[in-house]
DNA sequence: TGTATTTCTTGTCTTATGACAAGTTTATTT
DNA sequence: AAATAAACTTGTCATAAGACAAGAAATACA
């Protein structure tokens, strides 16, 4: 399963057998439950990890304090708080997971150390990167361009688990809405 | 000017005196006009710049084919197109000149070249796009948590280059509401 | 198993922003 | 400088979403 999972996310031309397994290699288990923080605001971050099984979010606080779900992480995916962790700065948002998870983490140091020698990793980390702003400008774009209604619907088609497993007022605060609105919106379709 | 200018924006504590300029010496000059594209949807960019001086904008199209900026750039910002450049993908964005600009371009098989071979380098560019990426959540967070007249008001304060050299139409679409509600906002500040 | 707490829904009224249309001002072009 | 086009403002009315409050349902807990 480890290898498996790990050779799907770590695909890239660039990357020999070889180098894989060495990637593959520094990854250990680590399980998290229910409601358990990941990373909480402050702290500064020291790995990050490859989602199993499970769902995640990720969240920080307005200027009245309010909680934002910033974003859901489920299967396959990356679980990281980018800036803190290559900045070595104090996390800026919350990492939560919303069910039982089970996770591969790889530590800082040695992510560097591959980073730095093996030339298609850093190619590998720089299209993640580039996937993951393209994504975020995506965000923006749509919150700017459409209905609350139009953004859940398109959520429930790209993540149908957060809609089966999140609590609804986190998905409310990541639609941008109140969970007053939300359950008007729900009601309606 | 050029080393100046150039030697601020790659500051990094792991990039040499010597490797610096080697940076350095890969760009060229470039100008352009006011209302010049830099970048069109469906070209593959070959190339990034570091804008001198001037203001730049980005847009896509949203489904109703309405233009709506995604990004003002001024002093020293890099002009990129992310997606495009590190994918060697088409363009989802245009990049189009406000003003008459002064840029320093770097080609891509050149910047390629630099990334594997100078390690400070390769850190330098994973901090900026992780500055970006950064920018990006932020900004996805303020248009969910904050009115448009909050918005505007903190991009007068941010870049006020933007409200004197802008059309208002393009400042408006980026706020993400339309020019006659901007207007309205415009006449209560 | 019952109580407390959290989550979710519904009602009423308010507010920010949009849609559309008409006018005014400002740029461009020749 | 006239003609045209583009950018911006203003008016009226419609709508999406918020604020606040009360109640219902689900979940946690003791």
């Amino acid at each position: 399963m480890k290898n498996e999972l790990l050779s799907q996310v770590y695909q890239h031309p660039l990357i020999s057998q070889d180098e894989l397994n060495r990637i593959i290699d520094s990854h250990q288990k680590i399980n998290f439950q229910k409601g358990d923080f990941i990373l909480k605001e402050g702290e500064v971050a020291s790995n990050y990890m490859i989602l199993e099984s499970g769902l995640i979010r990720s969240f920080a606080y307005d200027y009245n304090g309010n909680d934002i779900t910033t974003d859901f992480l489920c299967n396959y995916e990356v679980v990281i708080e980018v800036l803190s962790l290559f900045q070595r700065t104090p996390a800026q948002e919350n990492i939560q997971a919303l069910t039982d998870c089970a996770c591969w983490k790889i530590d800082f140091d040695i992510f560097q150390e591959l980073y730095h020698s093996i030339a298609g990793f850093s190619e590998w980390g720089r299209l993640w990167m580039t996937g993951k702003l393209f994504q975020s400008k995506q965000r923006s774009l749509e919150i700017i361009t459409t209905s609350a209604k139009d953004r859940y619907e398109h959520l429930i088609k790209e993540k149908p688990q957060v809609i089966l497993q999140s609590p609804l007022k986190y998905i409310a605060s990541y639609l941008g809405i109140t969970d007053t609105s939300f359950s008007r919106i729900r009601k309606e379709i």
